[in-house]
RNA sequence: GGGAUCUUAGCUCAGCUGGGAGAGCAUCUGCCUUACAAGCAGGAGGUCAUAGGUUCGAGCCCUAUAGGUCCCACCA
């Protein structure tokens, strides 16, 4: 099949994604014989659409996938959608109010079956967006967080860490949502800076009329749930005042003034006021003293009865309120402006509200530091490795999960409670039969539901089969790497680690390859807020997905953000063209040769040379995209095809294609050499850019069904041909030179001139004799003569003489001296420096034991070229 | 408060274990040359934030300073 003449994305992409879909090229079976090489997707949201971050994210994936399946690894690339708890409740819930449906009326059941209903109807949309970027996931192993088998690993795990006293329930304090009504991990609090004031209230002291204790706070409202004031004990301002009794104002309780050594002296009055069931300091403060907790506000922010006149206020409403009636009193002292941080929900930016609740909590002081373990020992690499700091200095410290939701999407904890004695029982497979302590037959299962991240953190084993011991789970288990953005490590890789330590004993993967933030131009977040986010689709729409893929995996540092330029994208995608154009060339010229016969072909220096460099190519790419090194690896592929191979080398053997008539064994070399280092160079832009280059590859070798089984490229030792490529280069200097030389001449390309190029040496002559042709069209000149002096060129014409020397002058300046003396100067002055350089390291006893031998044979090499040049330098200024 | 990270061409950024300053875009010059004007050839533009140090040699390693970004954190 032909090339058609244009290069259009939107017509060959869909196409090919059919095409191996329908063929099963994405699909994964056990095989012995083969390796595994594993990569889990990490499940987007079902309510998520495809943003930036995805196509960043799994344009690496599928990258490494591609790479490894080229290279013969059984390659599985686990795809999978996560249910997101919160985020889908949320969803769901604003779906029904707008069809004036009330999730609390309808009840638990009926609003679960609209979720999985919403999930069937939208949960799969990213899914056929990620496969128009190309991905080649294993469809057919497509699993959810909430189907079947993922929910038993879940159920599995629940009641093997509450058995191993890993997983408790308590009172505790917990971040509390007050709209989403539910609780909160640490991980899903952001702490954001907020304009506020430090209210400084007086306590009058109980028995002495006109005392006071002036307490300062940023949270007035928590007043009523105060059970004592605290200074630190070594204040000698309070001395004095430690275990006597407040009045605390607007309600006619009594609290004790205590010390603690948490109190800062130099931090406001010096004098806290301790609430324990709304601070989380204050917590800890009240559970060494023994205080009482009084919960002074209802689940949706607003005061609870406690509260007296301010009950039913909400929770800034009664602040204000408070504030006006202390101020009355005349106990408000003062108000100071003052920022501090409050922790809000990071999906509803609600400020959260800390309250003491009973929830199900995990123990993270001993798996924590198993997880810390095994960063420490390398079992978890970080790529780029600096992450692995972020890593440790998260689980440094760490406090204990609270797993628990008030939520209705999601796996439902598996504790039951029985109805006759409330006596609690945790097991796998529903509520037990009777009671073990009263006989009793009924229960009632925990209302709550688990943390979605709880689920995530199962899903490298818990996708393979997990807890059942399937083929796939011994065969791809453990997986190789983990591709995911920093901003997740916390949320995710941190609990993956640890669940997986503690589950199956080994670590999830042996790799995190980290990537940063796609931003817009201007260095902002995408954001829907914002509305400055780019839809990956309009993007694949206009230019492609090889060219969208492009471009985010050039231009940027692994691990570092990364701003989304349009312009780059037309970088790209005129690349892809430029592809599309050499191939269509090389197309276009192979009919009729028989590209088989060896007899049949007379290899040139430059097609041993681009052979070689080519060659040089794979080995490279091969050890940067081990390395994960993505974009350097497409780099120099990249390089390598639009500045070598079609600027140079198709311009070279063009003379030689149009000749064919008169020399039909060199076109043939020639052909055969652009068709083969084309289909090498397609090989290792494939993971990079699939479709193109599986369209292109697929045209010029119609034998072949498809480039993703073709095989990676492998280095071939014998292909290296040093000689070729150093001559190439020459050949490209000279060239270079010639042109520079017109241009000072100014001579038209119209005027054509004739190239003299004259040597002394035989060597250097026969490379040029075998080549004039090449230099003829590349120099446009009208003939090219090869000669050993000066002898017999016409000064009048327009004449070019390129002497074996490393500088080129036309006819008429060789005779200025001076010029030419100026010119050798400079050159000697070059090679001084480099011949210093060579010189250093080459005497440095450090380099010579430390580098690698290869490194300093190659110094060794340069450093006596540079000295054949000097000699001939200074032989050629001493003739002047 | 702790930690991470950045400062390289006009802009956005590469620069892998120390060994001749790079790309894209923008700009300037000349070309519609028979694969490609989504192109070709060529040019200009950088004291690699600052100051020290280690080294034969520093954009890269060490120390300090200035400025920027991000994450974590219980200062009421």
């Amino acid at each position: 099949m032909k090339l058609a003449k244009t290069y259009d994305p939107k017509e060959i992409e869909d196409r090919l994604y059919k095409k191996w879909e329908d063929n099963g090229y994405f699909h994964a079976k056990v095989d012995k014989r083969k390796k595994p090489f594993t990569i889990v997707m990490p499940p987007p949201n079902i309510t998520g659409k495809l943003h930036m971050g995805h196509a960043l994210d799994n344009t690496m994936q599928d990258i490494l996938i591609r790479f490894k399946r080229m290279q013969g690894y059984e390659a599985l690339w686990q795809p999978g959608t996560d249910h997101a708890a919160i985020a889908t409740e949320v969803k769901v819930t604003n779906a029904l109010k707008e069809k004036g449906i009330d999730k609390r009326k309808i009840g638990r059941e009926a609003f679960l079956d609209y979720c999985w209903k919403w999930r069937e109807e939208y949960g799969r949309t990213i899914i056929t967006q990620l496969k128009k970027l190309g991905s080649s996931a294993d469809w057919e192993r497509e699993r959810f967080t909430m189907d079947e088998g993922c929910s038993k690993a879940v159920e599995e795990v629940f009641v093997k860490l509450y058995q191993k006293g890993y997983i408790y329930k308590g009172s505790r304090i917990i971040n509390w949502c007050p709209k989403c009504q539910t609780s909160l991990s640490d991980a899903e609090v952001e702490h954001v800076d907020q304009d506020g004031f430090f209210w400084h209230i007086n306590y009058p002291v109980k028995g002495e009329p006109g005392r006071f204790v002036e307490i300062a706070t940023t949270r007035p409202e928590t007043l009523i749930g105060d059970t004592a004031v605290a200074v630190n004990p070594d204040d000698e301002r309070y001395k004095d005042i430690v275990g006597k009794t407040l009045l605390l104002p607007l309600t006619d309780r009594e609290i004790p003034v205590i010390a603690d050594a948490y109190v800062d002296k130099e931090f406001g009055t010096g004098c806290v006021k301790i609430t324990p069931a709304h601070d989380p300091n204050d917590f800890e403060v009240g559970k060494r003293h023994n205080l009482e907790e009084i919960n002074i506000l209802n689940d949706d922010g607003t005061m609870n009865d406690k509260c007296g006149r301010y009950a039913g206020m909400d929770r800034y409403e009664a602040r204000k309120a408070m504030v006006a009636d202390l101020d009355k009193l005349g106990l408000l002292v003062k108000v100071v402006p003052h920022t501090h941080a409050v922790g809000t929900h990071d999906r509803c930016h609600t400020t959260v509200e800390p309250m003491v609740k009973p929830q199900w909590f995990v123990r993270m002081k001993e798996m924590g530091e198993a997880a810390l373990e095994a960063g420490r020992k390398g079992d978890v690499k970080f790529v780029p490795d600096n992450y692995i700091k972020t890593y440790e200095h998260w689980l440094t410290g760490i406090k204990d999960w609270c797993i628990s939701r008030q939520l209705w999407w999601g796996h439902r904890i598996p504790a039951y409670y029985c109805d006759d004695c409330g006596e609690m029982v945790v097991q796998k497979g529903g509520a037990p039969k009777v009671c073990p302590k009263c006989g009793g037959k009924h229960f009632t299962q925990d209302p709550d539901t688990l943390d979605t991240w709880f689920s995530s953190a199962l899903w490298p084993f818990s996708t393979l089969g997990w807890p059942e011991k399937t083929p796939e789970y011994e065969y791809f288990y453990p997986t190789d790497v983990l591709v995911t953005g920093y901003d997740i490590i916390f949320f995710w890789v941190i609990r993956m680690v640890f669940s997986a330590l503690e589950q199956t004993g080994k670590a999830p993967f042996h790799h995190v390859l980290i990537h940063g933030l796609v931003r817009d131009e201007q260095g902002r977040k995408m954001s829907k807020s914002l509305g400055n986010g780019i839809d990956p689709l309009d993007v694949i729409d206009k230019y492609g997905a090889d060219a969208l893929r492009l471009t985010l995996m050039t231009g940027n540092a692994p691990g570092n953000d990364m701003r989304f330029y349009w312009d780059r994208v037309e970088n790209s995608r005129n690349f892809a063209n430029k592809v599309w154009n050499a191939s269509r060339f090389i197309q276009m010229n192979l009919d009729g040769f028989d590209l088989h016969d060896p007899e049949n072909k007379d290899f040139r220096t430059e097609d041993k040379a681009i052979i070689s460099l080519v060659n040089t190519l794979v080995k490279d790419v091969t050890d940067n995209m081990e390395k994960y090194e993505l974009g350097v690896a497409v780099g120099k592929v990249f390089d390598f095809i639009w500045d070598e191979f079609c600027d140079w080398y198709i311009e070279m053997v063009k003379p030689r294609i149009y000749a064919r008539d008169t020399d039909p064994k060199s076109a043939n070399a020639a052909l055969f050499t652009l068709k083969n280092v084309l289909s090498i160079s397609l090989k290792l832009l494939h993971p990079y850019m699939p479709f193109i280059t599986e369209e292109i590859y697929c045209s010029l070798n119609p034998c072949e069904d498809t480039i993703m089984t073709s095989g990676w490229p492998l280095y071939q030792k014998a292909a290296h041909d040093e000689k070729a490529e150093e001559i190439y280069s020459r050949v490209k200097e000279l060239v270079k030179g010639m042109r520079a030389v017109r241009k000072d001449m100014n001579v038209p390309n119209s005027k054509k001139a004739t190239l003299y190029i004259v040597s002394e040496k035989k060597a250097v002559r026969d490379i040029f004799e075998e080549n004039t042709s090449l230099y003829q069209t590349l120099c446009s000149a009208n003939a090219v003569k090869v000669q050993k002096d000066n002898k017999g060129i016409d000064e009048k014409s327009v004449s070019f003489v390129i002497t074996d020397a490393t500088c080129f002058v036309p006819l008429a300046e060789l005779v200025d001296m001076d010029k030419e003396r100026e010119r050798l100067q400079k050159e000697q002055k070059r090679l001084e420096g480099e011949l210093k350089r060579s010189n250093g390291m080459l005497s440095n006893q450090k380099f010579l034991s430390k580098a690698p031998a290869a490194k300093v044979e190659e110094e060794k090499a340069k450093l006596a070229k540079y000295q054949q040049m000097m000699a001939d330098v200074k032989k050629r200024l001493s003739e002047l």
